[in-house]
DNA sequence: GTAACATATATGTCACGACATATAAGGAGT
DNA sequence: ACTCCTTATATGTCGTGACATATATGTTAC
């Protein structure tokens, strides 16, 4: 099997694992891997426009995120207003609930990078790192991913 | 962002927009990447089981893949036959639509791979391919890789 | 004021991944 | 022969990803 097959799979691999063990730490806390993103976005950069919360997600690209978001809803953990300024624009917030939510799966979050962190060690990651951004920056879900870096940046400035 | 959640989301990049072009890729070859994958593994090792199938399809873990199968069936590339020696087992095979399909469905991996190879040239990638196999080769989908090269290297001796 | 174009979001549809459950068949033990 | 357990596969269901289409609203040009 020539390296970029294996590369091709070991990525698949390496998704479907993550996602897999996600979903179950995430599973008590009732929400699922896409809802928590969107989740975390809400608490780090709400009030969003649904486009803009759908520029930021990874796992849901290019396309505006209605129905992960109304899930969200009505699960109480978002709230829809309609903006004043164009009325065509979705606002979205977080409810207490949700607040609290996103809380919850920042840390189930933490724990789960520390197990990667810990299976990382004596890996240099930094080369496929930049190898993986370079490959992904053209696509919407790299873009999302360089708006949410871009997003993180401004809001710690 | 720490490492951790970065290599996720690139992780999840990655896969996406790879999934994304071979879809585009495959879609004038009328299967999606997850049939193309059945297809090849038939191809090379057929007549399967059913379950035999499910251990080394990478993208459908840890299931027998019945519905993928059936549209492999329901579009003339895949028979399936039952087993003589236990009537449980689905046995299959290729039929002539279907290995002219595989042979189609290799000439586009094999231009996706090109492309692969031509991305990581100067990345060294050796250490992150054990770096994610270490992390996946516990997973349905890392052991569904292993079976794929034990059949691989099986088949070539 | 109206038409054309652009934008934001919602919905339809299909394939699928994943978990749960159901059914049929095979094997072992008595 | 019968029971129990195991195995192989099929199907139900939910959430989702992705593409296409529809609807509502906003902007620009005339």
């Amino acid at each position: 099997m020539r390296t970029a097959e294996k590369l091709r799979y070991l990525i698949l691999a390496a998704q479907r694992e993550g996602n897999r063990q996600l979903t179950a730490s995430l599973s008590e806390l009732g929400v699922t891997p896409a809802q928590s993103e969107a989740l975390r976005i809400l608490a780090d950069h709400a009030p969003l426009a649904l486009g803009e919360l759908g520029d930021m997600l990874v796992c849901d690209t290019g396309t505006s995120p209605s129905r992960i978001v109304d899930r969200l809803v009505a699960n109480g953990l978002v709230q829809k207003t309609t903006s004043a300024q164009d009325r065509r624009q979705v606002r979205l917030t977080l409810t207490a609930a949700g607040q609290d939510k996103a809380q919850h799966i920042a840390e189930v979050e933490s724990q789960l990078y520390d197990v990667l962190d810990q299976a990382s060690e004596g890996t240099a990651l930094d080369g496929f790192l930049a190898f993986l951004h370079a490959l992904t920056q053209q696509s919407p879900a790299g873009r999302a991913l360089d708006n949410r870096l871009a997003a993180e940046e401004h809001r710690r400035n």
